[in-house]
DNA sequence: ACCTGAACACCGTTCAAGT
DNA sequence: ACCTGAACACCGTTCAAGT
């Protein structure tokens, strides 16, 4: 068992888990996660790969100390509102904000549950808001959850639309398909015909957000 | 441009689009998505990793395929109440059940929206019956969006969450977070305790759906 | 038209050895 | 204790050639 305290021994550290964690982010910010490989990231800080396995376990836990990292580092509370209700939506969006400013962490949000330790603060908010509306402990939980799904659903679809509209304009397969529809067999989709696809770009996190809160108090209350 | 109709030239085809996707669909079933390579792909179609790229012109384009397939094979569309309400909670409850039946769907369904051509019947319902509800056709598309994000967003979490499981079972970086809470700070989340881990676990989709689709009514009407 | 072999440009990770 | 080099066991895809 080694010595936690007194002097330490053996060879000094070239590299630190913060350089790391600080070249990755770098790395991915300037060109994406796709590009965040173990030896590329040793190049950029001036290693081996093997040098990084010695202070993170596997790429995997390099992704979630990446995702802390953007969690401390930019989530921003918000200032909350008297009304419960409100303040459940204000900081809802403020977690949204935050995740719709890096797709990337679509990867690492699928990889490991909501987020670092920085970020309760925003479930304990959420939660709260929840209760003071009338829900109990047990059903602000739920509740929460269920805003958590329509949160990370909304962003990881449309960081899924936006990567693809990145890759290929052709007019994409749905396009064409809502062009040609049978009106017998599908009059409503048929009707709305090419108004699809804009309707469904526009950016209605937040009515949609308003109506889920809405309906999960008054649920819970009736 | 070579002739559609007529006497086929040329070396008869040895593989086929179909086979290679049934090939795909087992490899996948029985393996996991993560198993699906190219090469071994071929090798269990008994042919070479550049034969297939005669009949799918890219990875991507095959998993869309198999997309297609899987939908195509297990999405039973369900009776229809004569409730429109009930309706959308019946056809969303569908494609959410056929989704959680394979859990691999996750890494298309973020590679293209939605799904194939055989899925449109399920947006037309849910479609028609918000309409019947007295939205608009604009509000009832913006209302199915906000429904198919609740539900592409539970079954993105909770298969990562399985996945999570599945890997390692040690107790879980949240867990232990959740057993040291300040109560000063943090005193909701305190309160819950280890209460809050079974709660998220807990299958409450239909109760969100319900608050959900109550909520885009209510506020469409007001 | 359809298939093959060899090659390119990569991955994450292990293992044994060096300082 | 920390780092290196070489190697293992893979990837998706391109290209030139064969039948």
């Amino acid at each position: 068992m080694p010595q936690p305290s007194a002097q330490r021994r053996g060879r000094p550290p070239r590299i630190s888990r913060e350089e790391i964690v600080e070249a990755a982010r770098r790395l991915v910010d300037e060109e994406g996660v796709a590009k965040l490989t173990m030896r590329r990231l040793a190049t950029q800080v001036g290693s081996t790969p093997m040098a990084l396995y010695h202070h993170v376990r596997d790429k995997e836990e390099l992704l979630v100390l990446l995702l802390d990292d953007y969690a401390a580092r930019t989530l921003r509370r918000p200032d909350l509102p008297a009304d419960p209700r409100e303040r459940v939506i204000v900081v809802a969006a403020a977690i949204r904000e935050a995740l719709a400013g890096c797709p990337w962490i679509v990867e690492v949000l699928t990889a490991d549950d909501l987020m670092s330790e920085s970020a309760l603060w925003f479930n304990e908010n959420i939660v709260d808001g929840l209760i003071e509306c009338g829900l109990t402990p047990e059903q602000a939980v739920h509740a929460y959850r269920a805003i958590w799904y329509y949160t990370a659903g909304e962003m990881l679809v449309r960081a899924a639309s936006a990567r693809r509209r990145a890759r290929d304009d052709r007019p994409t397969y749905r396009d064409r398909v809502f062009a040609a529809l049978d009106p017998a067999a599908l009059p409503r989709l048929s009707a709305l015909g090419t108004r699809w696809a804009p309707l469904t770009a526009e950016d209605t996190y937040l009515d949609g957000l308003r109506a889920l809160v809405d309906g999960l108090i008054a649920r819970a209350a009736g």
